[in-house]
DNA sequence: TCAAAAGTGTTTGCAATACACCCATGC
DNA sequence: GCATGGGTGTATTGCAAACACTTTTGA
């Protein structure tokens, strides 16, 4: 199984074909991303983006879930192509054109595991990332942008929620995602019209106040009601 | 100069990078997409989006400049980069990978000439397009989505009119791109309420009816406003 | 009984929609 | 004078925004 790394022929270099991560999870309110320290050089020790290179027998796609998977320990994410980064210098040793994937990780579903050119994988709120190498604040950015826009016409929001969640969460959600205040009652108002949510006969357990209704989200419900026209859109 | 064309090496095949351009226009109140005639194995002689492999010292966009300019003559069209395609059988005879652009050219700024593997250019309504070879018509549908959402939310639209234009065409142009019929007052109220137009001291000649006034397009308008916090949206 | 978050309706203003007629021009 | 598109205003409706108190629970 060989990689498109990059190598000098009789016809010149060419490029090595990579795939980066951005994957978002949401944590105590908070809207994370996961970076993880570098076991390699250039930039050894240096917290990055997790990334990989595209394999000769892989589509894209393809590619990109198995590096997810080989990080996360989960098959099935919600993931989607953002943007392909091919600047020259942007990898200092030679060319790399990188393909920029965002995933979206709900909290419950993930076993975190260094892959072979991490020493250790982090959380990190989006606000307080550190110094990123190469051109990953770039992708970062990127990836957030797309996001951003994205979880107001698509409820991918919910691929960042546990099955059973509270309406608070999905809020503070929102709010991380969007960087502004939502009025409580406004928020359910609009969210529970459009009959995409379903009320459980459960509550939070354990904490130390009234305990919250929980609802989950059905993918089946959303295609059923986008196919007569519904059009989500918070 | 190289290209990035694919090879065998001692490591295997390496994947070729090209570009591939969806090149709107808008002439007549219809949308329109530009086609080359291939002039080159395989699908010779069919209908196909231009484009054209990056160069070792080209960055992407770059790279999408030079293939726009060889095509049309203009070398600073309105471009941005849509997907990346990569599966690996989409191109038949080895693996090519392909990243898409689509552009926006004014009707008045171009003088159209086939490139190497072209023999003919034509332009063609998006509602009538003919088959097209390998994933052209995924990469097609994929670039007029990205356009349908963007010209929502940036006023993009002025890329594809004249400098300068009447009410009624750019909202002919918001008609055929969007796909629907739009109201006459509501639409210039909305528009004009923007204050990013520029009524001219100056109106349509030789038409057969009265003749609407001109308006122009500012861009630094626009930018000195979304600067202000104004979010343009239609 | 206190702290902490859940849950719930109404009013107000603005923006989207629907809608039809007169005007200017060239032929 | 007729055909063609240009240009204009108002009434209605629906949605977004603003806003505060009571309830439940655990500690």
């Amino acid at each position: 199984m060989k990689s498109y790394n990059s190598k000098v022929t009789e016809e010149g270099i060419i490029p090595s074909l990579s795939i980066d991560c951005v994957i978002f999870g949401f944590e105590n309110a908070e809207l994370k991303v996961l970076l993880i320290r570098r076991a390699q050089e250039p930039e050894f020790g240096k917290w990055a983006l997790p990334g990989g290179f595209v394999l000769e027998d892989e589509d894209l796609d393809q590619s990109a879930r198995r590096i997810l998977e080989e990080l996360t320990g989960v098959s099935n994410l919600y993931m989607e192509q953002v943007h392909t980064f091919g600047e020259l210098k942007r990898f200092p040793l030679r060319r790399v054109i990188t393909i920029a994937y965002y995933a979206l990780v709900k909290p419950e579903a993930y076993q975190l595991k260094p892959g072979p050119l991490a020493t250790e994988v982090k959380w990190c709120n989006i606000n307080t990332l550190p110094e990123l190498p190469f051109d990953h604040k770039d992708i970062f950015d990127t990836s957030l942008q797309k996001l951003r826009r994205k979880v107001r016409y698509e409820p991918i929001g919910f691929e960042l929620l546990p099955e059973k969640f509270t309406l608070t969460e999905i809020q503070q959600l929102y709010e991380a995602t969007l960087l502004k205040k939502l009025d409580k009652r406004n928020f359910r108002k609009k969210l529970l019209k459009m009959n995409l949510l379903l009320p459980l006969d459960e509550i939070q357990q354990n904490v130390a106040h009234r305990a919250a209704r929980l609802y989950s989200f059905d993918p089946a419900i959303y295609h059923s009601l986008k196919e007569k026209g519904f059009h989500f859109e918070i």
